[in-house]
RNA sequence: GGACCCGUAGCUCAGCUGGAUAGAGCGCUGCCCUCCGAAGGCAGAGGUCGUACGUUCGAAUCGUAUCGGGUCCGCCA
């Protein structure tokens, strides 16, 4: 048992069903051992008698009082007293809060690793950007909040398939077909101006970026001129457009995979909306829907308060998402017969739960906020309530630099795009820097500051605590040598010389890590292990000044060798515990700062 | 008109799913380096948690209402 406020939990739990034998265990399962805010406190506080005092019929604080007596009996607490409205104060003893040391000395990396997910099968969707250009900050924020969330998800037990659904089939994917065959043209020496061509597009020439250029040279290079008229003029589209759109495409989406891969994301599963229509899969799931009574045809009220100016009423083919929740039925079909991205999104999510996953997050842009309720509708539907679909909503990303805030226009020069910014400012900072706030909140990325060699700066702060804990260890291994000072041997080093307050400060909070880590994961808050990682940091660093006041607290003490290997297994835990975080964040910790 | 998200210190944000005197950084004020651990450190001021009711032993956290900001609202994805 690695986790000392679970092991403490069962041993409050213990007492108190001694106690109260016939206590309801629904209210058993709402005591909790959490850490005292103030170390006055002690180590730990448990809210186990003003939780279960109404079902006893007794008052918070005699149950409290009679509990603490019942605690003092354990092996690991030094004092159990009674406090505020009801709480029991328990301080360890140091011995029994020492061990989370060697503890975490032996799990390494996996310190803070639980049972909370117990193997389900959950799916993390996200990034799933259009194939239509290169990702730009926007998709950045939703790949590191996905790809954190379902490191931590695994590392919580839960069996995680990290996904990307490719927005293939829709008709900003033809427009794209046709922006990628004016490259083509371009690159054969058409003698067409580029007005010309757009004149003859459907729906004009949309992408104008010079990302296609590449592509358009590619294909004139596989196909010669054969995808043009005689005179390098546009030919019917059906000669040239499954062909072009399906060159595009991949050329895309191996752009898209490098910029993730540049970004430290890799995605299991790729799947294509485009092969959803085409197999079948899509009609077939409406048509089930349609025989489980779910769809019919009818006419939608307009949105009050917002009246488009082109609403005319028009049945439609409808999903009867009210009767799971939404707030209107939603349409299946657009006036062309083809189908809406809902439809489709609904054979997606349904080829997952085929594939057996109960649970299916969707890590999307905030706005697609009123797109989720649907969804989550047409979940229950299919799966007969058995599969479950939550969203985590990831807020826009205003990107400043020098104070002034870059614009986000596909029109030249102001596009950051993703691989810009890793550029600019490192992978380790870019993904460090996205889960510094809420996912839900809008952030704010400042170019400058998450190169600052500030306190100020969490991406620094972090990784310079490493750092120092990695340069005092290699001080060590010189002192002692390596073997000494190997995980495995600090491991079994006698740590009663760690009592000072600053050193007990750390440890509490490594022992804290395990509950982080799944508050974490069970509120799919990926950004809380950023801020545990900051706090962690600073109580070391306070902890390495006070050998600055004071000579005795440094850690290399030459001459008093116990000290001085107690201190080095602190050091090795918190440097452990340190790199188990930025694991789930995805960041690699440094050995160094240069 | 409706749905979802957000309102916490001057600023940027946390707040461990209902717990004790609401925290951090920046900024501000005052101290602390001849050198050996100052890319800093210590201390302090600063908040009726948007507002009003309600739920209960207890609310920043839950509910209702309301104000303010954001996103979205049939054939975009």
């Amino acid at each position: 048992m690695t986790d000392i406020f679970a092991a403490m939990r069962a041993e409050v739990q213990a007492a108190l069903a001694a106690l109260l034998p016939g206590l309801d265990p629904a209210i058993a399962a709402r005591v909790e051992v959490s850490p005292t805010r103030d170390p006055a406190h002690g180590d730990m506080a448990t809210n186990a008698a003003m939780v279960s005092a109404r079902a006893a019929g007794r008052k918070p604080a005699d149950l409290a009082a009679a509990l603490a007596t019942a605690l003092t009996a354990s092996a690991a607490i030094a004092e159990a007293t009674p406090a505020g409205p009801g709480f029991v104060n328990l301080r360890l003893r140091p011995v029994a809060l020492r061990a989370v040391l060697p503890a975490i000395l032996r799990a390494g990396i996996a310190y803070g690793d639980g049972a909370a997910g117990g193997g389900q099968r959950v799916n993390v969707e996200y990034v799933s950007a259009n194939p239509t250009g290169p990702l730009h900050i926007g998709h950045c924020r939703g790949a590191v909040v996905g790809d954190a969330l379902a490191r931590l998800l695994a590392k919580v037990g839960y069996d995680v398939t990290r996904e990307y659904y490719i927005n293939d089939a829709g008709a900003q994917v033809a427009a794209l077909a046709w922006a990628a065959y004016w490259r083509y043209l371009q690159a054969i020496g058409t003698p067409l101006t580029e007005e010309e061509f757009a004149a003859e597009v459907p729906g004009g020439l949309q992408y104008r970026g010079e990302y296609l250029i590449d592509i358009g040279t590619a294909l004139a290079r596989a196909h010669g001129e054969r995808l043009a008229t005689a005179t390098k003029g546009i030919a019917a589209p059906e000669r040239w457009i499954d062909t072009v759109r399906d060159h595009t495409i991949a050329a895309m989406m191996a752009a898209v995979r490098e910029d993730l891969a540049a970004l430290g994301v890799a995605q299991d599963v790729f799947s294509s909306e485009r092969a959803l229509v085409v197999s079948g899969a899509a009609d077939t799931l409406i048509e089930r829907l349609r025989g489980d009574g779910l769809i019919y045809e009818g006419v939608l009220e307009p949105p009050k308060g917002k009246t488009p100016d082109d609403w005319e009423p028009r049945p439609q083919t409808l999903f009867r998402a009210t009767q799971f929740g939404d707030d209107v039925d939603r349409p299946l079909r657009k006036s062309d017969g083809s189908n809406t991205y809902f439809a489709n999104d609904i054979a997606y999510h349904a080829d997952k739960i085929d594939r057996g996953f109960t649970l299916l997050i969707d890590v999307l842009g905030a706005d697609h906020g009123g797109y989720v309720s649907r969804l989550r509708a047409a979940v229950k539907a299919v799966s007969h309530g058995a599969a479950t679909m939550e969203a985590v909503l990831c807020q826009i990303v205003h990107v400043v630099k020098n104070g002034q805030p870059v614009r986000m226009s596909k029109r030249a020069g102001s596009y950051v795009t993703l691989r810009d910014l890793i550029d600019e400012v490192g992978r380790d900072a870019v993904r460090f820097t996205m889960l510094t706030r809420k996912a839900d909140a809008q952030m704010e990325f400042d170019l400058d500051a998450v190169v600052a060699q500030t306190r100020d700066n969490p991406v620094f702060y972090v990784q310079y605590a490493h750092a120092r804990c990695r340069s005092v260890l290699r001080a060590g291994a010189e002192m002692f040598g390596p073997a000494a000072t190997a995980d495995a041997a600090l491991a079994a080093v006698p740590l009663d010389t760690l009592a000072a307050e600053p050193e007990l400060a750390v440890i509490r909070r490594l022992a804290a890590w395990p509950r982080t880590v799944e508050a974490a994961a069970l509120a799919r808050e990926p950004h809380r292990i950023a801020f545990f990682l900051y706090d962690l940091a600073a109580d070391f660093h306070m902890l390495w000044n006070r050998g600055k006041d004071d000579a005795t607290l440094r850690f290399l003490q030459p001459d008093r060798h116990a000290d001085t290997m107690a201190r080095l297994a602190l050091i090795a835990a918190t440097a452990t515990a340190i790199r188990s975080g930025l694991a789930v964040m995805g960041v690699d910790p440094v050995e160094e700062m240069r």
